[in-house]
DNA sequence: GCCAATCATGTAATCGATTTCATAAGCTGC
DNA sequence: GCAGCTTATGAAATCGATTACATGATTGGC
């Protein structure tokens, strides 16, 4: 491929010449930066990143690193990021953690050699070395969706409590008590808070927590069915699921059709997290939908501002909101 | 960050060595080797990408333009694409077009200056001068899902006529004649391959193709909606439609709902792309499952394959396969 | 006891850009 | 007619790695 240095060559000037048209430098002439200009679609020059890069240390890239690809809502998530960055000129690099520790530790050791200029990250692990030693490094890292305690790291995430406390009033109005949660794992903080806020919920709605109706997934599909069916299988089964993100619905929602059970008739069921399909299940699938777009969004902003100024950014929680469908409707009004 | 000339210092070496230790070179003493990892990790040594990338001219990272982020058929795609080449030892850099040319450009154009190894594109148009230019200078570059005629890139796809001859004769089967089709765009290689096999599956069952039942979208949910609208607007509405995408049929389910019309009492309905949630709407769809995982792996060893042999690769076809579910059942089983 | 081979390591050029500093040319004003 | 200024350009150092080549030490064969 065609160097700076060819581009020169042909233009008939010095490459501190091409470099500074390559760079809108004011103060090349009119008719050499035409020159220049031809010469370079000429030879179909495209400018060296890795050289600039390593000359100015800076990369205009941002490194982002998701739970798991599969999940709509991290796609969602990926989404905004990336329009939002590009919108600053900056270039995205996505890794998949796939839930798993080491595999995000994979990405954040790849995107640091690669040279990001900031890292986005939705944690998968409580902490793990590698994480802690970029937080206390002080590197432009923001944390997305998940946090993690103890480690100074501004984070971008939402708070479902009081969507939480709305719904399990939706269902006790609804007519259910014996309110089941498939929870996220308890080494997520996610996990942790939706489960805390249930707990706090049901109390205000003067519910009992039955210690059996409350069983910790990992955030996917095959977790939410075996805690179903588990549920299920229970002397006394619950009269709702809530589950604690869409992947463990999609489960849940597989094993209550492989028993050929109804919904809500035989068991009501919620979701946190609101995908586009929930609306198209039988039935539409009461939710709890976290704004996404401007989480991501935000998150963005946060580490541009960071790379830019050096200085460290605030935290911010982002309220989720109710969307009541038909899943958890009265029981016996749907027959 | 540390460079390598700190490492060298601590431990007392040359950077020669030092880059012999990063390297596996086993021209290295043992204890040498061991004195150059202390150092490495006293210092927290991240060796710099850039750097190493701008000496050997590789980057060990491919490039990965999909048409649509939102759409789980490339969410999987990408999944099995990082997947395989991460086993390979290769980053996958993702661009997202949106299904714009122009962004799609806009991705080729920024992942050539990174200096990527090698291009998996699914390409958006028929055709920009970008991509011609890039097919030609025979860079290592594979077309995935879709093709662009006329230019000598090899290829990855999945081949629908089959399933969707099975499915036209599962429709005649159930009593539909009228059928449907919301087709992808003509620009697109899918588009028309799904609906030239369409018109030759309802020859062969000996079924009329009335002209106003071919619409053509643009594999996105708002037009798989505008056309299901304009459809059922017909003095005489289709007794099935038959969606190019998994998106257009999101935007058809939508406007069937928001119309209050059952399916398939009122319209049967069919998809290309099978993805999970058709298992839970009211009622299952019936669709074209691609074979996504194995269509990402293949085209993955294709660009490494070239990228590291130099030599030209074949295409590939990859047959789709029919999945039968309820929302095409025989008219009038279902009340 | 010396030459050749082997092993371990170092020196310095190099990749393709950016950027500092120097300089040549052309003006302006007195 | 020249000091002083502006404008346009070039020469060369630099970023952090890799690697060809050189070198010094050790060993073994005869």
């Amino acid at each position: 491929m065609a160097r700076i240095k060819d581009v020169a060559a042909q233009a008939g000037v010095s490459v501190a010449t091409v470099s500074r048209v390559l760079n809108d430098n004011p103060s090349v002439n009119e008719e050499t930066r035409r020159r220049v200009y031809d010469a370079m679609s000429a030879l179909n020059y495209v400018p060296n990143a890795v050289a600039r890069s390593l000359r100015t240390t800076a990369t205009r890239t941002i490194g982002l690193i998701i739970g798991d690809v599969l999940n709509p809502f991290f796609t969602e998530l990926a989404r905004s990021v990336e329009d939002e960055a590009r919108r600053e000129g900056f270039t995205v690099v996505m890794g998949n953690a796939d839930e798993r520790a080491d595999q995000q530790d994979h990405y954040v050791r790849t995107l640091l050699e690669q040279r990001v200029d900031g890292l986005l990250i939705c944690p998968t692990a409580e902490v793990t070395p590698l994480v802690q030693q970029l937080a206390e490094a002080g590197r432009p890292v923001v944390f997305l969706d998940r946090t993690i305690s103890g480690l100074d790291v501004p984070s971008v995430r939402s708070d479902g409590a009081a969507a939480i406390a709305e719904l399990v009033r939706h269902l006790r109005e609804q007519g259910h008590r014996r309110i089941a949660l498939a929870s996220g794992p308890a080494t997520l903080s996610t996990g942790r808070e939706r489960t805390a806020a249930f707990a706090a919920a049901m109390a205000a709605e003067g519910l009992e927590v039955r210690p059996e109706y409350v069983r910790p997934g990992d955030f996917r599909e095959g977790s939410g069915r075996r805690i179903t069916a588990e549920l299920l299988d229970l002397p006394e089964p619950p009269e709702a699921i809530f589950f604690g993100d869409n992947l463990m619905t999609l489960g849940g929602l597989e094993e209550i059709q492989a028993r050929g059970l109804r919904i809500p008739a035989d068991v009501a069921v919620a979701s946190f997290d609101d995908v586009t399909w929930f609306k198209h299940t039988a039935p539409p699938i009461t939710a709890i939908a976290q704004p996404t777009a401007e989480m991501g969004r935000l998150a963005v902003r946060l580490v541009i501002g960071r790379i830019q100024s050096g200085q460290a950014a605030d935290s911010h929680v982002l309220p989720a909101r109710l969307v009541i469908r038909r899943s958890c409707e009265r029981k016996g009004i749907m027959e």
